[in-house]
DNA sequence: ACCTGAACACCGTTCAAGT
DNA sequence: ACCTGAACACCGTTCAAGT
């Protein structure tokens, strides 16, 4: 037995019944071992999780292709990331709660990488990496956890209407907000609204950036 | 015993212990009573950890003063929740998995509730809300995952010094962003860079607004 | 109405013993 | 070198029995 095998199988069990049906009994009966057989290619559960969410985070890179101006490249590995997480939302609470994991610098790597061809100055550009890190390591978190919280069959429009509802439900003097919005959230799809985040993310950057596009990334849009 | 005694002690042994110290049998002891004694006042663990939640955050909220600019007061809310996962980091943990719970709802209200001041186009302010909490939310469980992997007493300078070092070990040429930022990261102060990625989704929210301020609240800056 | 604490059904992890 | 599977030290949760 290998590494990559108890990995493969774990994101399997991951993927077909969810986090909570990962455990080293469920797991050695699947490969019809041992408990102890995976300790002795693995540390702990924790380093399953890591490689496993590793996997699936190499295969969206190497999806992305670079050769496209630099927002659109963002664009493509923060929609890689959301897509992949809403594939896999284990993925999601792993992200968010590893940090510094390889995964994680894949992405943040990929993310602000981009940030010189958009002429950010290199003294912002670590707060302006991690401006879109974070608001993409939110977005996983809460994806994975309402995967986790609403049952796997129920309606999406029923679902964002009990949210909705619950909103509005709300005293309108104190949540003004809430109401203003419930219609909305009714109705918006979620991959659009996650890109309408990163695109607010960039017109931010873009207001950090010289006037003048930087020599090897002419700034597009 | 009250619900409220039992929260306030969850509270204590979550500042005093971390997360991984809360258990029935510890809370049960610390009550001086049993594990079943608990259940008559709350469903499960999950509902303990909310209700704490909601204590802290609840605190956050009622120290924030709303009559500044709409910029002000986002940054506040922003900055006093940061500060609360900072004191707190269990509540950042629990922020980060657990949607619109109460506590959330209460940031959400507090951040999007600003957005109309700022002359936030109506149909615009459900996502420009929704990036301002999800970057909340991603910091929130960055930090909540930091203070879990790392022992208390450890050196913050000693630790960002390892983190760079690692990205700086990296291939230069597959990691160039890294090592730009390695540097920054070395010294950079935490608070002040999530206020400059709050700033940066702002300045993206300002190229949303309509260009006269709207009339219950001029823009400031 | 509220508390007690043993019992149940699990976990992750270890480790002597095997091959 | 690699696997086996029982055992250890826990968990959250339930529930009959108490007051």
């Amino acid at each position: 037995m290998s590494k990559a095998r108890i990995v493969a199988t774990v994101v399997e069990i991951l993927d077909a019944e969810g986090e909570t049906a990962l455990t080293f009994r469920s797991l050695a009966a699947r490969l019809a071992t041992g408990a102890g057989a995976i300790y002795w290619h693995v540390a702990n559960k924790e380093e399953l999780l890591t490689a496993a969410t590793d996997d699936v985070v190499a295969g969206v890179m190497a999806g992305v292709t670079l050769d496209a101006g630099p927002r659109d490249v963002i664009r493509a590995i923060a929609l890689g990331t959301f897509d992949a997480i809403d594939a896999h939302p284990w993925v999601g609470a792993q992200l968010a709660r590893s940090p510094w994991q390889y995964a994680m610098l894949q992405i943040f790597e990929g993310l602000g990488g981009q940030l010189h061809r958009l002429g950010v100055p290199e003294d912002a550009q670590f707060a302006a990496g991690s401006a879109l890190l974070n608001y993409v390591l939110g977005v996983a978190g809460q994806n994975a956890a309402n995967a986790r919280r609403v049952p796997p069959d129920t309606d999406r429009a029923a679902f964002l209407d009990d949210v909705a509802d619950a909103w509005t439900r709300q005293d309108p003097a104190k949540y003004p907000f809430l109401h203003r919005i419930a219609g909305e959230m009714r109705d918006h799809d979620d991959r659009e609204q996650f890109l309408a985040g990163i695109d607010l993310i960039l017109a931010g950057i873009g207001t950090l950036g010289s006037p003048e596009p930087s020599p090897d990334g002419p700034a597009e849009r």
